[in-house]
This record gives structure tokens, C-alpha cells and sequence, in this order.
DNA sequence: TTATCATTGTGTTATTATGACACAATGATA
DNA sequence: TATCATTGTGTCATAATAACACAATGATAA
């Protein structure tokens, strides 16, 4: 919320010319209602996999010294799951990438009035009214990415954009944990549901890193010999000869997805429990 | 949309009193952003049993022709849930019941301004800017309600409020039919995972009265006996002595729910497949 | 009074899914 | 050449699910 929305807004290079920092906070304080919804925001939930930890990624604003959840609003002719694309985009760099719709957070306590009056102050931005400062209804979407293709992006405001190991999150502003924690059990559940993977390892994998991947999201061990039983019952897999190199024991074949049944089962789901 | 989310507004009988129709319209249309949020909006899909049909209620205001969902704006200070229930209260006079958030639909193509400037010429109402024109993006929200204690209520403007069966519905304004389509998918998927029942069926039931309500749902026959064991296995029916009188067959038993095991299982889930 | 009938109550059995577990095969390293 | 961690490929016991059978009930019809 706040602060990270604003650089959404800065974005446009071309304003970024043409205004001081100063100007561009006024003029979306007193402007962007013009460009984009009002009362609603997006929050996004930036999964990421890297050397067995499961990451999130978290911005902090230098003039706030606290750590928030990506976020931003919804152009006025934009579709909602565009503008999540978008900002997902804009924080890593990454397209097309599942995003997933999960739950609305509409507690009425969470308005950023505070944290914007507070961040004007700082910033020596006098501004009485704005949109800014009404309650915001936010719809969080999740997605999970490939860690080592993120560059994190630290904005023209030089906010800080981190990775956190998903058990060593800070306390964030307003109710964003709450959030976390909810997209968290969201993404576990789907787990069963739909397949994952794709996007996150490089396109040939061994199955133990395909089973590291699911086990680090559940946080639990699973049996390697279930686990690809089920996995292969659904066909997403497609098995390679080639075998991984260098490994001081019996090496692992590599697979790629079927994409044709990934997307597949994507949609119709696979039925069976991890 | 549009017209129903006007009834809410109007809700509030000494405005009626104070103001004739036309005045309370335009006083919607050009002051109702100071109660409400804007660009979001709640819809309902209110569900009903009624002798082994799946009924949902519709809303037709008479100067649109056109059949909707109920739905209404989410009031300043107001949780989203309250704002649903206020809006189920409104057309149902029933409290209490369970509401079920299930998706956000935001197309950016789903103005309500073509339908209200429509309504607002034939009303012979003339205003030239309202938030009611702006985009709005509606939260989905599905019910289950006992159709028998439900007054579906016409309000003032004296929309039509009625039952429809799930397989004649009509054609409805926006993307209404694909907000239903998708309620029911949703209320399908929870079945599997928690109870519902009560509120639906009178204190005392009988095991067929339940499968059946299942079975509506479902659109789907189900086998009495594997019904009955599965149910029996969560523990949130008791079995009373007394059987059913005047059928001409075995009577059978009556059951009411264990509410402290079905509340558990309303969080905690079932976890059985029908 | 008795037979009929639809429907309930209570199983069994076969099939499938799941969880726990065992052992030979591999291939770099010692 | 032996060692070692790890892969590949099973089996077996148990639980969940689907398909199915038959006696008991009680109002109604004969």
C-alpha cells in the first residue's frame, strides 16, 4: 500500500523528466484518482524458490523503515488481473507468470491514512485531501517465480526489494501478514489441485528437485517414491534419457512438463493428495 | 447493479419519507459516494431449496427489463461481509446466514453507465455526473438460504425479487450469468469440504430429505448408502428415535445437527469426497 | 385380515488410492 | 576395487470409495 503504489504511478519515465520528486508525490496524491480506481487496491504475493527456501518478496520504502507487500492500483480501463501482471512485472521484471486471485481483505481499519500523512510529512509534501488518504479494499494475488530470474526492483524512490525466507518475515504494515499467512495456506491447497513447476525450474529438472520444490512449499517431507507415483500418474511429466552429471552418486534421469497436459491440468485440475 | 444497488440506498425509510422518488434517485446519483465506496461493488447469488429444486433470486427492476443478481455498494466504515449480509438481510429478511466470498470479477467492459443513464432517462431523472457511471469492480458472494422462511422483497422502486430455477435462468444484465456460473462451481467445490445443511432444512430432517438437498446441489444422484455412512462419518448428525409419520412406506428416522461438531467442521473442513 | 409396495436400515464385497517400507542399480570418490 | 549416497523400482498393509443385496417397516390396497 502507500508508498509502494506510488512508484507504480512514477513508472512513466517521462514524468519522472519532466517533475522533481516532490512534484511526482503531490501529483499523485492529488491526481492519481484520475488514473485509477479508487477504495481498491492489488497486493501481491511474490513467491519465490531458491536453494531449498521458500522466498517472498517484500519492498520497503526508505521513508516508511517498514516492510510491505508489493502492491498497487488498478488503472481506470484495466482489467484487475492485468494491473496484478503488471505490478508483478514491474517489481521482477517477469512475464507471464500464474497469478492467482485469492481472497479480498476489506477490514475497514485498513486505511493508510496514517502512513501517507506520515510519509508526506517526511517527505515535506503538504497535502490536505487526496484519495490517498480513503480506505482501501484489497484483492491479493499470488504468484511463484523463478528466484534467479528476479532482479528485484529498487524504484526512483529507492525503496528497498528484498527476498525473505518465508520463515523469517519481518512484521509488515497493516494487516500484510495476515495476507501472507492466507496466500501461504491458498497456494498449499492449490498444491493438490494444480500442478507447479513450470516457470520455477529450468526447463530439465530431476525429480528430486521437482519433489524439493513441493516439499519446501508444504514445509514436510514426502515419500519419494508416493510422490512420483503421483506425479507421473498425471502425465505433466515427460521423461528425458539424458541423466544429470557430476553427481558423486547413481545420477538422475531429467524430465521436462508436457506443457500440453500441464495447461490441462491446469485448468481441470489433477485429483489426488500430496 | 445499477438499479438494485439503489434500493439499498434507499433503504433508509426516512429518506423515503422526506423525499419523493425522483429526488431520492438524484440524490443517490450525485451524493451516494460520500456513504459509499467507490468502483466496488458486492454481488449476491442468494441459493434456495425448495422441493428438491436449486432456486436462485433475482432481482428485475421494472424500468430495466432486464434480470440481475442482488448486489449493492460497501458503506464507508463497513466490512465487505457486512456490507453482503446487510444487502442478503435486505432481500431475504434473513440474518445469519453463511456467506461465502468466492471471486472478483473486474472486466474493465462492466460500466453500469450505458444501463444507468438508460435508467435515469426513463425515470426522466437528468444528471450529468455521477460515481454511478464509473467502472465497477464487484465482489462475489454466494448464499444458502431456507426458501421457505425467505420473503423475497420488492422494495420501493418495486423491482420484481423472485425465485428462479437454476436451469431457467434468464439472460442477465453484465456478466451476471458467468458471476452465477461461477457461484455455483464454488458452492459444488465447498460441498466436499464443509457441512451445510442447517438453516436449510427444518430442525428435523430425515437422511433422503438431506441427500437430496446434496443431490440438488450437486445436480447428480447420489448412493443413499455410501451418502449416509460418509455423512455419518463426520460426526455432525444425531439420529433421534422419533421417525417420520404419514408415509406410506418405512418411516424414516429424524436427525438433527451436532452444532458444535458441524461449527468445527465449518472451519476445520470434512474431508471426504461425495 | 392379508398381500402389496415403496422405501428405510444395515450390511458385504470388489476396487482403488494411499502410506509405509525394502532392496538392487548406479557412478563418482576414496 | 570397495565405499557411499542416492536413484529406480518395486511390494504390502491399510484406508477410502464404489457397487451392490436383502430384510424390516408400515401405510395402502385387495
Amino acid at each position: 500500500m502507500s508508498f509502494i503504489k506510488i512508484y507504480f504511478y512514477s513508472a512513466g519515465r517521462t514524468l519522472l523528466l519532466l517533475m522533481g520528486f516532490k512534484e511526482e508525490i503531490a501529483d499523485h496524491f492529488l491526481n492519481g484518482h484520475q488514473k485509477y480506481l479508487r477504495n481498491i487496491s492489488v497486493d501481491c504475493i511474490i513467491f519465490g524458490f531458491h536453494e531449498n527456501e521458500l522466498k517472498v518478496l517484500l519492498l520497503n520504502a526508505k521513508y516508511a523503515g517498514q516492510w510491505a507487500l508489493p502492491g498497487g492500483f488498478i488503472e481506470k480501463e484495466e482489467h484487475m488481473d492485468e494491473a496484478a501482471k503488471r505490478i508483478l512485472k514491474q517489481r521482477t521484471g517477469l512475464d507471464d507468470i500464474f497469478l492467482q486471485q485469492f481472497h479480498v481483505f476489506s477490514t475497514p481499519d485498513r486505511s493508510t491514512k496514517k502512513i501517507n500523512t506520515q510519509f508526506l510529512k517526511t517527505t515535506g509534501v503538504s497535502i490536505k485531501d487526496s484519495w490517498m488518504f480513503e480506505r482501501f479494499i484489497s484483492v491479493g494475488y499470488w504468484a511463484l517465480v523463478d528466484f534467479t530470474k528476479v532482479k528485484p526492483v529498487a524504484d526512483v524512490f529507492s525503496a528497498a526489494c528484498e527476498w525473505f525466507n518465508i520463515h523469517t518475515i519481518p512484521e509488515l504494515i497493516l494487516d500484510h501478514n495476515d495476507i501472507l499467512q492466507k496466500a501461504l495456506e491458498n497456494l498449499r491447497a492449490q498444491l493438490n489441485y494444480h500442478p507447479i513447476g513450470y516457470n520455477l525450474l529450468p526447463e530439465k529438472f530431476t525429480m528430486p528437485e521437482l519433489q524439493k520444490l513441493y516439499e519446501t512449499i508444504l514445509d514436510r517431507n514426502l515419500d519419494r517414491r508416493n510422490f512420483q507415483r503421483k506425479i507421473f500418474g498425471t502425465g505433466i511429466l515427460k521423461k528425458l534419457e539424458e541423466t544429470k552429471k557430476g553427481v558423486a552418486h547413481k545420477a538422475p534421469h531429467y524430465h521436462k512438463f508436457d506443457l500440453r497436459k500441464y495447461q490441462k491440468a491446469l485448468k481441470g485440475g489433477m485429483g489426488f493428495e500430496l
